[in-house]
DNA sequence: AAAGTATGTGAAACCCTTTACAATAGAACG
DNA sequence: CGTTCTATTGTAAAGGGTTTCACATACTTT
């Protein structure tokens, strides 16, 4: 049926391993049967067989990439294909597959990478969240499997995990003082899942800004919503409804201040007049939102990007250290912010 | 190092053939052995390997993702999350495995496919798009490897090619009806990337509409772009310099609606008194635009879903014949198409 | 008691490559 | 001319399973 190395071999009247060493160019093989081969080879279309190849060398040349549980719509999120992209483009550059988690549940998705891991389906694996308490991530780390985060293990204490991340404290931190600076006082959180790590990370950068500007944190502006559109369309049913509104939101999310913004333009208020709003990510369309978003630009690509790259390495170079790479994010001022004057809100 | 059949068995005081059986479940052994054998490969810690097994079966359990071209954006539309969400339910139900391409050109990714098939590294492959005259395509069905399209084969005379799609030319002959209905007569059509097979069919649908309705077909009204966000922004543009700008427009993508849309609130032209739009997909956060967008559910997700019960159908049964399916769209009216006020718009 | 039939198990071949080791031939050397 | 190298190629085992075939039981049947 299929054309072996066999196959090749009697063709080109040489042994199977000669052959062998011709695919991996070896420099034991004389210029002349390495042509008689390769002439062999294009003549009856040969290709190695993966599994007989990974099964030989151990390893497979694939990486594995866990996607967060797929059950809510985080999953349609600009962010992941993004991501996935950067992990892409690093990958075929090294010549490394992709194979995808597919699992709906965190059991599912645990019991999948049990047999990513256990089955030597890839060599390494990119997890694209960082939860706290992620038992994926403490199997991986108790295996002593190679993988790589995207964004930062919970508890940094945790010796030899690779990963890259943004730096969300400051970067939360820096929207809240830019907020201060247009002299914001009633500045509410908008955060995502608590489970995230980078929610965490959010939320005391958050803090971190207002309790140097001496303001006290007001837990009222603070909420937390999961889903990404209903999420961000509940959050402004709640702060809306408080006696003392915020004149300014930190959101978690490009796509949740979509929501949060369609719910604003139905109560009729007015972004940036009524209130100024900044969130995260700036994924593609966030330019194009109605009026186009400030937010934070974290270079999504190049979480991917870098996250492939460093679980090749240890991929590579088992004995390397961990390492952890900071991807820099950068405010992009659109047109939701808005400078508050003196007088103005005092009338709640 | 590893577990392998052999501990198992010798843990169990049986032959690895016996092994073997007990994990295909096999009634020629009995409970007690079955029993037996379970026993030690929980004690033991025994997961199979992967490539041994796929090498032995000839099978791997795994469906290739073929992504179109990621060079351009195209690849950040939240389509693809979805679609993928869709083929990722079917294939873990079935306990498949998704392998995804990673090449960047056309080139690139038709060597890639060709190592998926020929390397035996996936059972069958999807096609996320559909192109005229995709090489990619030609060389599946010349090579009889299992594989089905989401959209369909330019040339539907080409036998055996199992797909899924939606009636694109009627639900753009629809849209465009509707559009008629309510009093516009300059209809004016954003189209994709001519290269794919649904931009002709919207294309064509909106042509018969026009047609029937005895409305000629002006080529200033039809334009393409490529790009998601830029392309609308300068189809725009193109459209509003015309002396007789149209008074309707059927946008390809949500996403591309959301540049058209942001382009024309900087021109001041309001949506929907100015002009009314219309568009395609239905992706999460096109109820998120301002104002909410009418557009057409494609209902994506299926697309994904069934896609991937055909291919592996395919795989399952090679002798079944090809199969169409025709996903139902559904058009979902929000707020940005208006009637046209006869006397109104006659000034331009 | 002999023959026939399920049923359970083991040995060995096979899937395709890689690789350690062996073998061969020709070249260089004394 | 015999010996030692070196360059090149071959042989066989390993990698971890699956599957076929044949054999050994135990149980019916006549």
């Amino acid at each position: 049926m299929t054309v072996t190395i066999k196959d090749v071999a009697k063709a080109a009247s040489v042994a199977p391993s000669t052959v062998s060493r011709v695919i991996s160019d070896s420099p034991r093989i004389s210029d002349r049967t390495k042509d008689k081969v390769r002439e062999a080879m294009k003549q009856l279309g040969y290709h190695p067989n993966f599994n007989a190849r990974s099964l030989a060398n151990q390893t497979t040349k694939t990486i594995g990439v866990i996607m967060p549980n797929s059950a809510n719509k985080t999953f349609q999120n600009p962010f992941f294909p993004e991501v996935i992209r950067g992990i892409s483009t690093k990958a075929h550059q090294l010549e490394y597959g992709l194979y995808l988690s597919t699992g709906q549940s965190d059991e599912e998705i645990f019991e999948e990478v049990q047999h990513m891991v256990q089955g030597k389906r890839v060599d390494g694996i990119i997890l694209l969240y960082s939860k706290v308490n992620d038992k994926v991530m403490k199997y991986l780390h108790e295996q002593n499997f190679p993988f790589t985060l995207i964004g930062r293990p919970y508890d940094e204490t945790v010796r030899g995990v690779s990963y890259v991340n943004n730096d969300n404290f400051k970067a939360a931190k820096t929207v809240t003082e830019y907020l201060l600076l247009l002299g914001h006082k009633r500045i509410a959180f908008v955060g995502g899942n608590l489970d995230y790590v980078v929610t965490i990370d959010h939320m005391e950068g958050y803090r971190r800004a207002l309790n140097n500007a001496g303001i006290e944190v007001c837990d009222d502006y603070i909420v937390f919503h999961e889903e990404l559109q209903e999420g961000g369309q509940e959050a402004v049913i709640d702060l809306m409804s408080l006696s003392e509104r915020p004149t300014a939101l930190i959101v978690a999310d490009d796509i949740m201040t979509f929501g949060v913004m369609r719910m604003l333009s139905e109560m009729e208020v007015n972004v940036p007049d009524d209130i100024s709003i900044i969130s995260f990510n700036n994924v593609m369309i966030s330019e194009l939102s109605a009026p186009p978003m400030t937010t934070v630009d974290i270079n999504i690509y190049s979480l991917g990007y870098e996250a492939a790259n460093l679980l090749i390495d240890k991929i590579l170079h088992p004995n390397i250290e961990a390492r952890k790479i900071l991807i820099p994010h950068k405010m992009i001022k659109r047109q939701t912010c808005r400078r508050l004057v003196e007088s103005a809100k005092k009338t709640v």
